[in-house]
Parts: structure tokens; sequence; C-alpha cells
DNA sequence: GTAGGGTTAG
């Protein structure tokens, strides 16, 4: 093309740089300069400089005697010395050192350039005017293509994804093979920016308009809408596109694995793992990483030894994220030695433990009261240089606030706050439901009222927890309040919720409003557990009803409810108070036998069983 | 340039 019809070109599309003749001679000086100068910084006198237009500048970019080296010099320095210039490079400038780079063959500098078009401040124009520049400047086809790709990335990485879109329609139009790998960059660009599921709609785009689908797109529009909780449109997704001959992989399984996992849909889990099993998409890490999580969560202990061997027996290779699951695993179910012997193992084959791993396996320690040695896993993390976060933190505090070292948990705060610590929803919850175990209701109280004063909004666990240490103090009403409160917001209280309420209620023998609430969450599909049978066991016993009592405790096990100690302490207390001696040993035999450890209280009560007739 | 892991309430 022309320089002459290049200009009438511009005129008509950049009516606001209105361009004036080159100037052959300034841009021959400018060259020689450039070519004498070799490599050295550009310099010129400002007499040639202010003569500079951008059709003078794009005649010394396209001087098949410039080096390419030394239109770069050029270009850079007219892109970085604004003020010099009259005119700053402009559309034409960028397209024409666009050329020259792409006869040198550097598409790496290309896609810089074409990052300044899009995104500098000083040269932004739409989309469209540079695609239509693209038709008239190159007649190379498969440079066109290129440089299509090349700008659709780009707009990509710089956000911009209205244009990107025009650049994808454009390339269409022009009937490109539009390549996955640059759809993949936009997908997943869209899938964190939070825009909703446009995404999903990319990826209709890209099916309706030919692009070559493999497994790796899909799984990223699956995983999508698994993270947007669209589990069976994820699924959806993935029959249809079998039908089109498109495969689902054993990531593209592990994520919608994964989603129902979390979802606690276990009849589902079973479901694809049989279609797993079908399709002969073999396990990976990630597959039994998301498995134990699984098995773990509805008490298959034995299916997740069996995991474990299959992971040894097949060779499985084992990463980080594998160990941390294994390790939780052992720690949920007390095995302890179990879990440290496998962090060795993790370390002793060369895997670098990070934050997780050390978590779970403090968290474990915490949870049996190994608090030294938690310390000492904490030491060892920080001589690892592994930046110590709010999660491990918070796990150390939950584990002095289970055992009552409140100093220990406060002075934790303290040194933690002046590294700059901010406590979080959990840290407050933490040290507010520690306090109320050992009764310092004020001090619980203000934990929580501490919370809402650094700007942080309570969740329905604080919530809770403040209701339960007002039950717990005996100001019924003021739980109330809350619970109600809770309502309002939208957020409907759990089973957990209720039981601080119910609790309340029934220690104070209220036991009308007591059932009430407990239809009220039936009601409301919150299911009744152990805790909330213990309440109103505990409460019809307290005040005489043991004919209630008994019935509630016969129903709780209809249901298939367990009694725990605390149930059973309470019942036999309540028959002792009777005289119903018999049938208070009898529970305390059958007590016995399920492995519970009565208290003192059980057998102050079973003896005084025997002094009331 | 796709997936998986650690913390709070009775």
């Amino acid at each position: 093309m022309s320089t002459k019809n290049l200009v009438k070109i511009f005129e008509k599309s950049l009516p606001r740089c209105p361009s004036s003749p080159a100037n052959k001679k300034t841009a021959e000086e400018i060259a020689e300069i450039l070519i004498k100068s070799g490599l050295k910084p550009f310099k010129t006198n400002p007499s040639l400089i202010s003569d500079l237009n951008s059709n003078t500048t794009d005649l010394v970019l396209s001087n098949p005697n410039l080096p390419i080296n030394s239109c770069t010099l050029f270009f850079n320095f007219l892109r970085t010395n604004l003020s010099l210039t009259p005119q700053k490079p402009n559309l034409q400038t960028h397209l024409s050192f666009i050329r020259r780079l792409h006869k040198a063959g550097n598409f790496e500098e290309i896609k810089q350039v074409l990052k300044f078009i899009v995104s500098d401040e000083n040269i932004r124009c739409p989309v469209e005017e540079i695609l239509s520049l693209f038709d008239f400047e190159f007649d190379n086809s498969y440079f066109l293509y290129k440089l299509s790709d090349l700008l659709f990335r780009v707009c990509v990485d710089n956000k911009r994804f209205e244009e990107a879109n025009l650049v994808f329609d454009y390339m269409k139009k022009m009937g490109f093979n539009i390549d996955e790998r640059s759809c993949i960059l936009y997908l997943v660009a869209l899938k964190k920016s939070d825009k909703g599921d446009s995404f999903f709609e990319f990826f209709r785009r890209m099916v309706n308009s030919g692009v070559e689908i493999g497994a790796y797109s899909m799984t990223i529009v699956t995983d999508g809408l698994c993270r947007r909780g669209e589990v069976e449109k994820g699924r959806e997704l993935m029959n249809e596109m079998a039908s089109k001959g498109v495969k689902a992989n054993v990531v593209t399984y592990n994520t919608i694995l994964n989603a129902y996992v979390k979802r606690k849909d276990f009849g589902v889990v079973s479901e694809v793992l049989m279609l797993m099993e079908r399709e002969e998409v073999e396990y990976n890490a990630a597959t039994y990483t998301v498995l134990i999580e699984h098995f773990g969560n509805i008490g298959k202990h034995d299916e997740v030894e069996k995991l474990f061997d299959e992971i040894g027996e097949r060779k499985v290779e084992m990463d980080v994220h594998l160990y941390t699951s294994m390790i939780h695993w052992h720690c949920r179910r007390g095995s302890i030695k179990k879990a440290v012997s496998l962090f060795d193992e993790l370390t002793e084959k060369g895997l670098v433990p990070n934050a997780r791993v050390y978590g779970a396996l403090i968290d474990g320690l915490c949870k049996t009261g190994q608090m030294e040695a938690a310390q000492l896993l904490l030491k060892d993390m920080q001589s690892q240089k592994i930046v110590v976060n709010q999660v491990i933190i918070n796990t150390l505090l939950h584990g002095y606030c289970r055992k009552g070292m409140m100093d220990d948990a406060l002075r934790l705060v303290a040194v933690m706050e002046k590294k700059g610590f901010k406590p979080d929803v959990f840290t407050y919850n933490i040290m507010a439901s520690g306090m109320s175990r050992l009764k310092r209701y004020e001090e619980a109280k203000r934990w929580l009222f501490m919370m809402v004063e650094n700007q942080l909004t309570p969740n329905a666990i604080n919530f809770t927890t403040l209701i339960d240490i007002h039950c717990k103090e005996g100001n019924i009403v003021e739980a109330k309040r809350l619970f109600r409160q809770l309502q309002g917001k939208g957020e409907s209280p759990n089973t957990v919720t209720y039981n601080a309420l119910i609790n309340g209620y029934s220690k104070k023998g209220e036991m009308k409003d007591a059932y009430k609430l407990r239809d009220e969450m039936e009601a409301k599909g919150r299911i009744p557990d152990v805790y909330t049978y213990t309440s109103l066991v505990h409460g019809e016993c307290s005040f005489g009803n043991i004919d209630e009592a008994m019935k509630l405790f016969n129903e709780m096990r209809q249901k298939g409810l367990v009694p725990n100690a605390v149930t059973y302490t309470a019942i036999i207390a309540g028959l002792s108070k009777k005289g119903r001696s018999d049938e208070a040993f009898r529970l305390y035999n059958e007590m016995i036998s399920l492995g519970h450890v009565p208290d003192q209280r059980v057998y102050s009560s079973l003896v005084g069983s025997l002094h009331t007739t």
C-alpha cells in the first residue's frame, strides 16, 4: 500500500491528528544520524525533531537502509521523549514500526508495540480502527492472522474484554482458524475477573465459531460453572461436548468430583466415580486428594485406607496436596503419630512443605493437646522461612483456648498484633468461645464486640457464639433478640444456633418455648441432632418430668441418633432423682458398654438413687 | 494455559 493512500485513511479515521506532508529531507537526515550512531543513544538537534510529523516518522521507520535495532532505538526515543517532539507517535507510527519488526521476525517486540496501542493513553484508539488499518497496512494474510491473534492476546492481558471480543469477531470474519490456546487465556482471564458467566458465553462463541475445542478449555469452563454453584450445568456441558467428540479428562472429572464433595452431594460422587471407571479415566494425585476428603467426610474410613493402599500399589506420584489431605485425615482420626511420619516422608522425598501442610499438622497437635509440639513446629516453619499466616495463628489460639490456656492465647494475640496481624472473624470467635468456656462471659462478649468495632461483619457462627453466651448467663431475652436479628439479616440460623437457644430455654425450664423452637427448626429443614435432644432431655429431667425425658430419649434413638455421655448423665440423674434406680443402673451399664466414660456426677446420682424411695 | 490441601460455635 502506498503512503499516499495511507495518508487518506489516516485523515479519514483519525481526524484529531491531521497529517502534514512528509519531509523527505528530515527523514533522511535522521536516518543518517541513526545509522552513524549505531547502538548508542539517539542524539539529535532540536530543529530536526521539531520538523517531525507522523509521515516523516513513517519514512524513517520504513527506510530499508536503517537496521531494525536503530528503528527500535528511534521508536523508543519518540515514545519516551514526548515533550521534545511536536507530535506524539500515533497509530501510523506504531504500525510502521510493526511492519519493520515483522520483516525482522520479532514477534515479541510486535506484541509490546500492540500493547502500547491498546493501553497507552496517548495512542489509544478504538480497536475497530486498529483492525481496519490492519487490512490496509498488511496484505500477507498469515501475518494478518498472527497480528490479530497477538492483538487478541494483548487485549486479554490488559483486561480489555470488550475489545478482545471485537478482535475475535474480526478473526472470525476473516475466516482465520482461531487458536484455542489464545481463547484459553481469555477464558482464564474472564473467570478470574468475576464477570458473571461471561466465560461461559465466550465458550459458546468458541464452539459456534468452529474453534477446535479440547478438554483443556472445557475444563476451565466447567470449573467456572462449579465455582458459581452451577455444577449441573457443568455436567451438562461435559455431556454436550462428549457428544461433539470432546472427551473429558481426569482434570475435568476432578473438577466435578470436587464440586460435589464440597457440596456434600454424596450420592452423585459415586455416580461420577462409576462414570470415570466406564470411561477408563485413571485417578491421579488430585483425584485421591478429593476422595480422601469425601470418604473422610462420610466416615468411611476403611474406604480411605483402601485409597491409601491403592496410592501405594499404583505408585501414584505424591505431591504436597495429597500429603496434606492424608495428614489431615490422620489428624482427624487422632493418629497424630502417623501424621507426623507422613510429614517426615514428605520432606525426605524432597517435597517442600508449605504453610498448609504445617497448618494441618499443627492443628492435629493442638487437637491432641500437644501445644509444646505445636509451638515447636511453628518455630520450625519460621526457620524454613515459611510465612506464618492468619490460619496458623488461629489454629494455635484454638489449641490454647481448648486447654483453657487463655494467658498463652492472649500473649500470642498480642505478639501477632505487634507483627501487624489483624484478628479476623475466626480469631474473635475462638477467643470469645474460649472465654465463655471458662465462664468469663464479660470478656467473651467483649471479644465479639471488639470484632464489630474493628469493622468486621459477624457471621452466623459469631452470632451463635454470642447467643450461647447470653443463654449461659441466663439472659434468654437478649439471646432471643439476637436470634431474630440474625434471621432478619436473611441468614438462616443453623442447627447449632437453634441448639444454643433450645439449651437456654431448657435450662430455665421453659420447655414450651424449647419445643416450639424444635418444631420451628424442623419446619425449616434443620434436623435436630444429639445436642438438641440432650438439651431437651436435660430440661425435662431438671424439672422432674422424667417420663417426658424418657420419651425424648427413646425418640432420639428411634431416629438413629446415638446418645452421648452428656445425654446419659442427664437421664441417669433424672431417673435417680425419682428413685428409679433399676432403670438408672441399666442405662449406666449401657453407657459403659458404648465406651462412654462416666464422671463423678453419674456416680453421685446413682448413689443418690438408692436413698430415694 | 485446566483440578485437589490447613482455622471458628455446643
